[in-house]
DNA sequence: TCACAGCGATACGTCAACGTCTCGAAGCTA
DNA sequence: TAGCTTCGAGACGTTGACGTATCGCTGTGA
């Protein structure tokens, strides 16, 4: 029915971008490169996508899908504590952590690459804030703690080590940190 | 002695630089809408600086030295809030802040702007591990608190909003954070 | 006042990346 | 096997930005 052929070359093309991607970023994103690298001609991509950025934003939603973290059956503060360290363990060294920065970057200069970015951004995030504001309800968590601002000081640190300081931020830190942030149990 | 007409244009041109970097960014940065913007001939800018980067170096360094932060004779916690609100004051809609994509951007991009960036950036971090650092010994804030960590929570958020969320982080919201991250009073 | 250094404007050559197009080879379905 | 589709390769025209060079004008300092 559908030709093989189409569907192996679109993998083969959005796993390149991606390469592409957290390699040199977006801003030297070149659509030859993605090509040589995965051993297509590149009006192959251009018989596939619009253009570039179409491309690039395609390969990002692609990626996204295997962002999401599960949390089992664990007292609110451990389920913190899970969420936290697997964030800070995906920004140390995965495809994702990589693509960081050039994200940030389209996202600045592209509407929908903006879209994209903030909309998961604030996914990701909406799921710590409810565990916490489980955490708070349930009287597990101190009542004071304001779990959007909580949620705040423990994904900051993540991206701010990974954008400002050059070095990620070690998961055995998460600990430590969910103390600081949570008060100690 | 000196002609004024050099300093003139130097500084014309420096904050054209800035104001470009900051609304373009610095993928899109261009030389000659720099010149337009500072109400210059192309060919003077290239006469003070030999290439584009060495332009977009040294505006940042320029700029840089308005970013010191003074604070007087408070106590560690009142020091460490009037930090954490000065910055996330300067992040809401100042130069620097607009700028800031951009500087992450040319960081991941050029050698210059990396060192640049995670310098400056670990500077103003240390001012605030120090006031910290300070009140944990002087028995003002928690012994448990590890500075380095704390720094990292207080500063975080600012980053992470301007970042990932696209609205800033609100500097009335600093005073909370405070007590979040150094505990309660 | 006068020689000159710095200036703005702008034309120019160069280059890199975009996206289009063509073509023969190879893979796919029936 | 036959006809059609997709493919890789790569030539091609176009655009946009870089950085250079030229030139007459003007502000500067002696």
């Amino acid at each position: 029915m559908i030709d093989p052929r189409v569907e192996r070359s679109r993998q083969l093309i959005l796993q390149a971008a991606l390469d592409e991607l957290g390699e040199v970023g977006y801003g030297t994103f070149r659509t030859e490169s993605v090509a040589a690298r995965a051993g297509v001609g590149k009006s192959t991509i251009y018989r596939h996508w619009p253009d570039k950025l179409a491309l690039i934003a395609d390969a990002f939603e692609t990626f996204h899908v295997q962002m999401v973290p599960s949390t089992e059956e664990l007292s609110p503060r451990e389920r913190v504590h899970s969420l936290v360290r697997h964030v800070a363990e995906v920004f140390v060294d995965s495809t994702f952590s990589v693509c960081i920065p050039a994200l940030i970057e389209g996202a600045e200069r592209d509407d929908r690459l903006r879209q994209f970015h903030h909309k998961y951004s604030a996914e990701r995030r909406q799921g710590l804030i409810d565990v916490i504001a489980e955490g708070v309800a349930s009287g597990d968590l101190s009542a004071d703690l304001d779990p959007e601002l909580a949620a705040l000081a423990l994904l900051g640190p993540i991206i701010y080590c990974r954008l400002m300081s050059g070095e990620p931020f070690e998961p055995c830190r998460a600990n430590d940190l969910v103390e600081i942030v949570l008060g100690p149990p």
